[in-house]
DNA sequence: TTTTTAATAGACCGATCAGTTTAGGAGGTC
DNA sequence: GACCTCCTAAACTGATCGGTCTATTAAAAA
């Protein structure tokens, strides 16, 4: 009998996909076997709480990515370094706008009171650290904290109406005209 | 027996509160049988083709009423009007920030998939009618659509924010900003 | 009053749901 | 080789899924 066997951070990666894909109602536990290729008992062997324990564990596994990537460097010390970097990643993260944030799609539906304190930490310190490293780069604490979310906002937006409309070229127009906004607000 | 008779209208609209709380994906016949107080029987009475058919005519009773309230009018001769109203209509359409786009929800997951022209079709529009009437009240072209999709994108990203961080405030704050960045473009 | 029409109720159906369970496979340790 | 551990496979379970269907109700039409 040939098997592949999966460590179960193979196992998260894979399952987000699902997720981000199918939505949380949407993703059944076969199609997460069909497209991961896991087998049922091993999904309930990584996560013995099953399908809840799968979702909550892959949020916090992206959001410890995001405070590695983009959060912890925005509330270092080097703000301009970090804001011209978040625009990178941001862009790498989401596949220029070809995947949509799991995290912000979880919001929109009932999974949203799943979840609702892992949903509002992740853009909550999102927009803090921007922030941050805005006010540190010489803005006012309000128009810091104004154009922080300004910004998340966008690339939220853009991220939806990129799938919306089936064209990528509207997350990369959006990025760069917030990255424009940023750097002409702090010049 | 006391029975309750409801009208086609009634039950779209009834129906469409359904799947924009609980996702395409999530409304279950059960749950919208136990959330609208329709019966099984009458929801295949009225909408014959399924669960598909409710989505589609919802989707379709949606936009109508975008394009009478909102699209028409910025397509219309009186531009300004129509753009100041604009954000009037869409303050009130998503109770400020408390309700979310159903038609952006569904564009999330793989319910894209199912009704890709109409999601299309209603963001199309909307920055299209939009653009044309910023290009009407003098604005170049390049500089209105570009304005347009920027508006409609802070629209949607706003909803997704105010749900994810439970703070309707940042509806009404994006809002007031999107507003004022087209009235100081057209100045 | 009787008939027709539109809407309602809810039992029923096969398929799928999330989760449970048992057996087995493969590598590592002793 | 025997035992242990971790992972995999897949049958099974009761509940729920979307859809079908028959009977009933109430209002409108004849």
């Amino acid at each position: 009998m040939v098997r592949t066997v999966f460590e179960k951070p193979d196992a998260i990666a894979l399952v987000a996909e699902v997720f981000r894909e199918l939505g949380y109602e949407g993703a059944s536990m076969s199609k997460i076997t069909a497209r991961t290729k896991l087998s049922k008992g091993s999904l309930y062997h990584f996560f013995p709480g099953g399908k809840e324990q799968m979702a909550a564990e892959i949020m916090a596994h992206i959001d410890a990515w995001f405070v590695t990537e983009m959060f912890e460097p925005l509330e270092g010390e080097k703000p301009r370094a970090a804001i011209a970097r978040m625009w990178e990643t941001t862009d790498s993260y989401f596949r220029s706008g070809r995947r949509v944030c799991l995290i912000g799609a979880f919001a929109l539906d009932e999974t949203r009171d799943r979840f609702s304190a892992a949903i509002r930490g992740y853009f909550h310190r999102w927009i803090e650290a921007l922030a941050g490293a805005l006010l540190k780069a010489g803005l006012s604490g309000t128009k810091a904290r104004a154009l922080a979310e300004e910004a998340v906002i966008g690339i939220q937006g853009a991220l939806t109406l990129a799938r919306a409309l089936g064209d990528e070229t509207i997350f990369g127009r959006s990025l760069a005209r917030l990255k424009q906004r940023l750097e002409t607000a702090l010049d």
